[in-house]
DNA sequence: AACTATTTATAAGA
DNA sequence: TTCTTATAAATAGTT
């Protein structure tokens, strides 16, 4: 999945998602009580919200939370770049999975031939040391996998034992709004011209 | 569409939903370019929350624009949502190698049944007895890969839980996770209730 | 948690 | 933009 080129295309795919991401968390609300508020920019940087009871309840539960316990502890966080790294070993192991998926299904195929024809089994053929060899780098890939989430999740952990050792504060409920009249009745202007 | 009665039911239901919600919320980042920030409070008033490229940006980006009065949170930003993706994606990749794995003993069976019909036992070739090495190692390097994640996994939902207290749920994969097309959107959360 | 029948969302085209 | 529709995805119910 990646962004969408073409500027039309992206603004109406935007629209129509945007209208399913609200319906969504309104139907989230109605069916188990949930409180919500959603904030989107446009990819022109439009803002447009979402909120129940009100974005503001919402926001202001969320912050009162966050606020008195955030003592700043400013720390450099864990490498978006490493994570990239990481993404891309993980794209790049999957698809050697995927690989190997395919190669045992053709394996598969050869055996029963072979079994079928009551032949040498297929291992035991040349062609077949080339996937062997695929194997053993799939093996060091794994390896390599293995290290790097160890090292991610390791300074994960830190720095989040760090910064967030604070979060037993209860905060009581906002006065609840109804939701069942319709969709429209929880779409909340944000004054700017939004929704 | 009525709030869900049975106390359990809406507990699994807001699971799956929120998870799907911010699936949506993502996938809508990536294709357009937008920027997102969700909170949602569970009916246990536990809260969630989804940030692209963080909540507070969209916060303090929203909050400006509507003049609204914000004590300023500058919260660390990075690793917690990048490694919540990465759990999902790791997860996903057990599960790939799961299933390797089962090939790889369904594939024994079907040499010995092979060796059983055969006149000539694989065991006195050479070329194809470095085969079942390989293979040997091939089984023992998923299986150790697996152990390592569960572990990871196992001792990252533990501090989770530790710090996290209010997040009623593990970091799974969804089965629908698309490794192949959705690695390259990261997203960044503040950590308090990163999906 | 896994599965599947069903519903819902969405992309593409008009 | 809205409508249509084929396809894909999300979800409810079940095991």
């Amino acid at each position: 999945m990646v962004k969408i080129k073409k500027e039309s295309h992206r603004q109406v795919t935007f629209s129509k998602r945007r209208a399913g991401l609200f319906k969504k968390a309104s139907e989230l609300c109605t069916l188990c009580g949930a409180e919500i508020g959603i904030i989107v920019f446009s990819p022109a940087k439009k803002p447009f919200s979402f909120g129940h009871p009100s974005v503001e309840s919402v926001l202001d539960r969320y912050m009162s939370r966050n606020n008195m316990s955030l003592v700043q502890t400013q720390q450099p966080q864990g490498s978006p770049a490493a994570s990239c790294e990481l993404n891309m070993q993980l794209t790049h192991i999957l698809s050697e999975v995927e690989e190997e998926k395919k190669k045992g299904q053709a394996m598969e195929e050869m055996r029963k031939d072979s079994v079928r024809r009551s032949t040498i089994n297929w291992w035991e053929k040349p062609v077949e040391e080339m996937n062997l060899v695929q194997l053993q780098e799939m093996k060091y890939a794994l390896e390599e996998l293995r290290k790097t989430v160890v090292t991610n999740m390791a300074s994960f952990n830190e720095a989040k034992d760090d910064v967030f050792g604070f979060l037993d504060n209860k905060v009581t409920a906002p006065p609840y709004m109804n939701m069942s009249s319709g969709l429209s009745s929880i779409y909340y202007a944000n004054g700017n011209g939004c929704f």
